[in-house]
DNA sequence: TTTAAATATTGTAATATTGCAATATATCAA
DNA sequence: TTGATATATTGCAATATTACAATATTTAAA
């Protein structure tokens, strides 16, 4: 007891969620808002927009990277990060689906 | 150390990716979706659909209310749960932003 | 009022996450 | 090669999360 129960749910809901995860916490939603902005940046950037240690930032953008959020290229002695088209495309296919049920559903709830 | 940071980030930052902290579960990502399909259910129901003990459940369930992502109506001896149409709007205001963004800033990263 | 049914709360153990100092790695320039 | 710059990794302490047994609460029915 104490972990999740990973082996009990499926594939894509454990894709999923770990996207949403990772979106979950105010540094790594902070560097996606970032991103949002300027394209793209590199870690030590985000040093002077995060109130954060650099090996920290560093392991937030791993994590983002992990869950598909972002993408990383090597530019000479620094790493070029971007958002991920692709994902971006999952979680505006899962907004669409979670609207359109709502909006199914119709506006009282029981 | 250990503890996020939470005082260094704005109060929107904060709500926003405590939205996506309770999506990123595997099991309030299955009540979410379970929510999707059958507009309305108890907690009972839930124990069906998920790997997990009552009091688990009910813990998730709490933290999905908590987010606002769901709302709970008393009926009778039972709690009846739903989908929170205002947070659902929320999200839809993010995928719509980061969708604009990524399709603004084109396609290649770096 | 008692009993049953449904859910919430509490307490606790196991595990995961967060943050950073110290250090390692990798690339460019001299 | 050496030094400088940028990022990643490691190790560890502090904190948070997850899961459940036991128990409490709340409402309906008998």
């Amino acid at each position: 007891m104490g972990a999740t129960k990973t082996a009990t749910f499926s594939a894509q809901q454990l894709e999923m969620s770990a996207l949403f995860k990772a979106l979950g916490h105010p540094a790594r939603w902070a560097i996606i808002e970032h991103l949002m902005q300027v394209k793209a940046c590199v870690c030590g950037d985000l040093l002077e927009v995060l109130p954060l240690a650099q090996p920290t930032v560093s392991q937030h953008l791993k994590a983002l990277k992990q869950a598909g959020l972002i993408q990383g290229t090597i530019e000479g002695t620094s790493v070029c990060y971007c958002l991920n088209p692709e994902t971006v495309g999952l979680i505006q296919i899962f907004a669409s689906n979670l609207g359109a049920a709502v909006a199914f559903q119709g506006k009282s709830c029981c």
